[in-house]
DNA sequence: CAATTTAGATGATGGTGGTAATCTATAATT
DNA sequence: AATTATAGATTACCACCATCATCTAAATTG
């Protein structure tokens, strides 16, 4: 059956990537296998060092790729007329049932964090990196170190992790709930 | 050299329960083979069994006993004297450097709390009730869900989670200090 | 169109990890 | 003291996984 063409290549390219960044945050990075990304793009294993040197190199693509996904558009919108309902959409989403029942769509800091935290990867300094843009996207009104943006961003974070333990839906929408009045309260009385 | 005695037993029993403890929570659940536990103990992964039945009931244990180090005394502590003095010396320990750098004897849900959400195992439900646990320690003069409790959970352990991808040192202790003041400013300013 | 290159399939390799079987020396029991 | 039970060591087994070698059919090149 092989080969593809160069066009084709790069469709299949896109799809492992695709595939890599929603399984990753799906079942976690330890916890995934090479084969299991190919499976789902319905190919075999084989292939796949002709698209990435090694799986590290997948986790750190397909993490670049999760991050832009989520937010990628986040700098590119704040040129546009209304920075801040863009900021509260994208809270209201992070704090919503779906983020927290769905993974294999939603933030991979807070799926991949604590696993990426124990590695000396490339990826890992691409998450901090993205701490650091989305805390600046949350609020840039603060001192120069943007405080505030990293605490709204540790509290969603955080939230959403302690969210996917409950085993009750009531619970988990308490969380968000708990978190929503919390954020609310940083937005507005924050001082400095 | 086999056998030990039952009081021996128990010792390893222990030991193998405190090095699970901390080796999990330095490497995460998929990355800590059984070998490797026991290897920490002296002992060579034969013996295994003779202690737990499977590597889920291991991780089970050592979970619980993760949060006993952490947490064990809280409750008890609430009859104390100085409860609110308690409560902050938990916080400023949370929002530490050594918390930050030293994953093996810190809070397990910033280190294995993603990994546990994925799955449906016993150990899930005991890291739910932890949230509740720690949640109520922290704050209980809010509503009855303890909402303000448990947005300071949420935002504490959202902190260590992403000061641990910070790999630089100064970045780390920011995110702290912004954590810092947003506890401060939910402690003071929570309405209802 | 002939020659060459290569995307993806198949299968092998080496390593690891969880679990079970067996062994042995010592503790517990009678 | 003799017997029995068992903690821990050794070894084996099986499954899985990352990576590589090889094969092939089709795409690219000239």
């Amino acid at each position: 059956m092989p080969r593809t063409s160069e066009a084709e290549k790069q469709k299949n390219h896109a799809k492992i990537l695709q595939a890599a960044s929603r399984l990753l945050r799906e079942r976690g990075v330890e916890t995934t296998g090479v084969g299991d990304v190919m499976k789902a793009v319905g190919m075999t294993h084989g292939g796949f060092y002709r698209h990435f040197e090694s799986k590290e190199a997948l986790v750190e693509a397909a993490f670049t790729q999760a991050v832009d996904e989520v937010a990628g558009d986040l700098e590119a919108a704040q040129t546009d007329h209304d920075l801040a309902s863009q900021r509260q959409s994208y809270i209201d989403k992070y704090l919503s049932n779906e983020h927290v029942h769905d993974r294999s769509h939603g933030c991979p800091l807070a799926t991949l964090g604590a696993e990426l935290a124990r590695t000396e990867s490339a990826t890992r300094t691409t998450a901090d990196e993205t701490v650091a843009r989305l805390a600046n996207f949350l609020d840039d009104t603060g001192d120069e170190m943007n405080r505030k943006g990293h605490a709204m961003l540790a509290l969603l974070a955080g939230t959403v992790l302690l969210a996917r333990l409950a085993d009750n839906e009531d619970d988990a929408e308490d969380m968000l709930e708990s978190s929503r009045l919390a954020i609310e309260l940083l937005q507005n009385k924050w001082k400095l």
